[in-house]
DNA sequence: GCCATATTCAAAAACGTTTTTGGAGATCGG
DNA sequence: CCGATCTCCAAAAACGTTTTTGAATATGGC
């Protein structure tokens, strides 16, 4: 592959410039204790020497990475893709525009994801950290506001002293309860995300409040807990109608968790809609094609992600915060909310 | 937040266990002119002062990062998910268990790429680079080459003398062909993805040669080449009905164009399927539940990243190489590739 | 009992920047 | 014309590791 071709270091520079190495990098890192005619001259060579500053050199003495690490958790990247991807996007958008530049690491396991926090933060790999799937009682928060480390979540946990950003699943749950409810459903379950996660919690309160402001009381039996392989939307709908406890409509966490329960319905002959009212969220791409359209709620990721990332700058300049942020998400009418079938419709 | 609480350094673990600085960082990293008790002993007072090497440092020293970076094209951020992601999965898998981390960065434009580019190879963020989008002349493998840096690309190039690995397309567009023309079908048209990729001429490749082995002439008029926005899947179709060129099936580069053909379809009353035959790629989760669903071709993309993980191990650890993989696609029966209405099935 | 070789550790150099400190010359106010 | 201030740059320290070099002690062969 012929010569290893020896990368140009500052001192390169300022041989050919004829000047000092720190004169150079002060050039090049915009003081103004430099002549502009030998800022120009220094950036010449600089240029034409393919001169970049080592990465390495450079965050070590300066103590800054200029960069901000989003962790992300297995689950997500597994089925809720085109939410997160066009979160990062955000994110990555509003970053770069502040001189950042933003690194993505992938957690396999919740139990990694704490090592992998350890190794970015007490390595000094990056300036500040982002995450989300926090949970009420969040490990990784503590440790990282006893660190006094800058960091940002998507979502909230049990404490309020840190910066958040967050989808109102609060909202979501009472809104597509209370949304049924006035369809005729007296009896609606609610399938929910995995209750680890705040979010969750979240969206069961919502759930709960909206059927108690309407004089309905909640049936534990009708909540049930959902995840991703061990008790599927599918599982709980064959539960739900075997033990015949008799839901005519189920508000579900997400739109993986609706789809695997419309899986379910069709299997016993039950139509998702006529028979059975459905409201998901998220809003994936398959939600607009299966069926009749699965009624669901849209979230503004791109938004979300934005707003994260501008907390995060914030931050990083000194500002105290915390700042939270919540958003709205909007309801998307499809085909599975309908009416109770033998009944008076609202 | 109380005192900075300042971080441990080498010093500090040294200081502790009254050796040397020396001493301590050969233990640590595993050199065997260390006393088995001596390192325990380090271990145990380093873990207690809960203390980490700075990266900033160790990789100004050792000239090496131990991390891996994959650059992921905008387009592939905003369409192709599933795909990409377990992709990064297998990647990621494979990389963690030689002891490199994977690091991810988003490219927003090509010109972007390439800056991003040099910001992690000549800057030493990075070991090694992965990244995709790969064009028949790909001014990123030129210059990558140049400089002897370690990649790995998904996708091929002009040029033989590197490592990649690919999905075959030439197959995928041979074998989608020659079933449409098997299932009667004489007119068969062909969607392309954007030609600037390697990948989509080698799929138009196959289903040129397709045609030909089968003595069929190639109808320019029956190419259309798609992108996301500009000219979508809906805007070749209309082309090619209103044009009255009459195809009786269509072979479309990805699942994305094949939904936006399928759309315009419907439109002109044209039932896909039926009066339309239709072959996608990629399978996107939609594919299952369009219509009656999409025939389309599975790719094992875990198996692809495991493989351009091990692949950028070997290389880092001077396997010279090149090392190059094309992995086979599956094709999944669905309902769009129907024999040719008026015709003779094959 | 002596030289050669292993074993185990310490001292110091090195990595390539940024930051601190200070100094020479130009400019200015009086 | 002199001291004070400003402008521009250079020398040297510092960042926190790893690597190189070398030395002290223990071990082994004869």
């Amino acid at each position: 592959m012929g010569e290893p071709a020896r990368r140009s270091g500052i001192r390169d520079v300022a041989e050919q410039t004829g000047l000092s190495v720190s004169t150079v990098s002060r050039a090049l890192n915009g003081y103004s204790d430099v002549k502009l005619e030998t800022r120009r001259k220094v950036e010449t060579v600089a240029e034409q020497l393919g001169y970049r500053a080592s990465f390495a050199a450079s965050s070590l003495r300066s103590k800054q990475t200029n960069t901000v690490t989003f962790m992300v958790s297995k689950p997500w990247t597994k089925f809720v893709d085109p939410f997160f991807l066009s979160l990062l996007d955000g994110v990555e958008l509003s970053l770069q525009a502040q001189g950042y530049a933003l690194q993505i690491i992938m957690a396999r396991e919740y139990e990694t994801e704490f090592e992998i926090i350890r190794n970015a933060v007490e390595r000094g790999r990056c300036d500040g950290l982002l995450f989300g799937r926090t949970r009420p009682d969040d490990e990784r928060v503590e440790w990282l506001q006893a660190r006094g480390f800058p960091f940002v979540t998507v979502g909230r946990t049990n404490k309020s002293d840190h910066d958040w950003v967050d989808v109102d699943h609060y909202k979501i749950g009472f809104r597509a309860t209370e949304r049924l409810i006035r369809l005729g459903h007296a009896r609606v379950a609610h399938l929910t995300t995995p209750l680890r996660y705040t979010y969750s919690n979240h969206a069961l309160r919502g759930y709960r409040d909206a059927l108690e402001v309407h004089g309905i009381g909640h049936d534990p039996a009708l909540e049930i807990e959902c995840y991703l392989s061990r008790k599927t939307g599918a599982d709980a709908v064959t539960e739900l109608i075997t033990r015949g406890v008799g839901p005519t409509a189920i508000f579900c966490g997400n739109d993986v968790i609706a789809l695997s329960a419309m899986e379910a319905m069709r299997q016993f002959g039950v139509r998702p809609g006529p028979d059975m009212a459905l409201i998901g969220c998220d809003d994936i791409p398959v939600a607009a094609h299966v069926g009749t359209g699965l009624t669901t709620f849209r979230q503004d990721l791109d938004a979300l992600g934005m707003r994260l990332g501008r907390m995060m700058v914030a931050k990083l300049n000194g500002d105290a915060g915390p700042h939270q942020q919540l958003i709205d998400a909007e309801l998307i009418l499809r085909g599975t909310d309908l009416p109770q079938s033998g009944g008076r419709a609202g």
